[in-house]
DNA sequence: AATGAATGAGCGTTCATTCAT
DNA sequence: GATGAATGAACGCTCATTCAT
């Protein structure tokens, strides 16, 4: 249902997306009720309907937001880098730079992969990155610069270990610092490097 | 209130204890009700109020459950291994197994990270094991097996890169092989043993 | 939250407030479910919670209301009159005829002080009116009219009797008549009168 | 069901009406669950519905205890005194003197009150005791003792100014003197013997 | 006599959604 | 466009009562 929206409605849709992301982050999806969202913003129910078919639209719009914004800053961040290993490095970078500024988009990952409802829409944003950087990887495979595997596992290595130490450092207050950024990078482009030497461990 | 069980008892309170963390797993904390629980099990309301005081109760039971027997499962894996190395690799593959016979558990895991009430628990449990993996990283730094960098910030690279993996994998029918694990270690290790080349990412 | 009621809204809220006192004056508190009330005045239970914050707060307005609404009975029934005696006969008079047109009331007064959560309430309103009989009892003990005795101790001794003749005889079908006003008032009187007799009883 | 009882069994059922009582009288008959009872006890639920058909009946059977009792002491301390006005008094003052003992009854009465299920059986207890009052009443009019009156309204007002001391200075702690029961038996007796003056309240 | 376990109707409350104004 | 009011299914939970053992 195509709607022309006015600017001031144009303006309104994106504070009730702005705030319901925010609430659904702070609270929950469940937990997070219209009748709060509405409130917050200063407006009557019926506005709510207006701008959005439902509750559900409405988290999957917001989703759809953030995953869009975060590659959006990374791809920026990546730019016309031509090295495959430097973009992996700019990517999560990237990635990462935008995380700290944009808290609340994890636990709105994390809240969609609880969800029968929304968990198809996450996983296929996680899809696209991790076929981005399984891009990548097979760049530096066959140009011989990263030692063979399979990039689908290490992208989603890669992938985790990120969300992972975001999650973690940007959760606790003034445990992020630039060194978190430098590890993960270093974890990353070590574990890409290095798996040639499969199942191996004690190799020296 | 310890309540003494008979026999007919423990065995009830089994039995909702499985089927409330197989449908959690499935369809979410706020998207189960007591009453499908009770429902499935095939008896009356009461009895679950009989052995739970509280649905949030049961939750964090099945959490708890499930963060002990991982736990178990990893310890079991890693045995009297002395080198430190190899104690992190086969407490990756410990868990790796452990959850490939008990999917459900990375659902529930997910699940406790979305809501307030269950959050501390999950990470009172991740940090332990946190801890513990980050211990190995230590005797390794220390011992010169592997090079200095936060003990901390990569055990949480560790966990996430494996988390991320067994979700990914182990979530598609099919997709999981002996391989995953293979790459899983590989990727971890190499990480690990490459972190002192911070921030680098050029080095051939 | 204080909410703004439309004039239709302030309706359904008198309506509900009234219906619910009839019904707990009928059946008592535990008794009367939120179901029964909204299904009595016709509407949705979602309606109920859009006017009141729970069953409790209801209640306790139920009970303000009524509390509120004898005393400005009695108040209007004193008016400006100066004798200390002839104030107390007027309160008596002025409560009677307010409660036999508003019999639900005592009923409402004997379940509140049944249940912790009200008793606060009722016994604040009880004081509020022995404080002021009792001042009245002060002022005729000063000025003589009043021989000397515990004034709480006889504001409380008459306030039972009264409650006690309302209760009884208009709790009973044509058992009221005017008759029982006027020895509810010649016995308190009476009682007040001859305080100073203590304890003595064949005194002629 | 006469049921032939043990000397054991006979003690149980004494253990659970007096718990009972006691919880009834702290916390209210629907706030009073079985459960708690027996688990007071420490007897599991069976042996309730063993001894008793229902809570309903138990709580029966816990007020026509508690006003058989206040009948008996009443009784006692009324003894073979002839003179009417004396027997009030004395009556007055055994009541009084037994709900100092037994305060729990006086809320047992009040949870009565306010249940359709208890408040005939309340009720007719009260009539009891009035009916023997304005027999009391009626002698000393006949006699000439006391002025003419209505003796079963009479009654009802002593019966209620003497339930509300008890209740009001009983139920505070430290309230209690003697002299409040001499003023309640002054009260009264002045109330009762004053009562010819109908409606005046002037006379000096 | 007594127990622990089970029942299930019913309760107070919430909330996504709709709709008359 | 926007509001306050209304809906009603569903929820978590309680509890008097029953019953197999």
């Amino acid at each position: 249902m195509e709607r022309r929206l006015t600017s001031r409605g144009a303006e309104r849709r994106r504070q009730l997306l702005a705030t319901a992301g925010r609430r659904f982050a702070e609270h929950g999806y469940h937990t997070t009720s219209v009748a709060e969202i509405v409130h917050e913003v200063g407006v009557g129910k019926g506005v709510f309907y207006w701008y959005f078919e439902s509750k559900e639209q409405l988290f999957l719009e917001v989703l759809a937001q953030a995953q869009a914004e975060l590659r959006r800053a990374q791809e920026a961040e990546v730019g016309d880098e031509v090295d495959p290993v430097r973009r992996i490095e700019r990517g999560i970078r990237g990635a990462l730079t935008w995380l700290e500024a944009n808290r609340d988009v994890l636990a709105v990952f994390q809240l969609a992969a609880t969800d029968v409802r929304f968990v198809g829409a996450l996983r296929a944003g996680e899809e696209i990155m991790a076929a981005e950087l399984a891009g990548h990887l097979k760049d530096g495979i066959v140009s011989g610069r990263i030692p063979d595997g399979d990039p689908l596992v290490l992208a989603h290595a890669v992938l985790g270990a990120v969300e992972a130490l975001a999650h973690t450092f940007l959760g606790r207050e003034g445990a992020w610092d630039e060194g978190v950024a430098d590890t993960a990078v270093a974890f990353c482009l070590g574990g890409i490097l290095a798996t040639r030497r499969r199942g191996a461990s004690g190799s020296s």
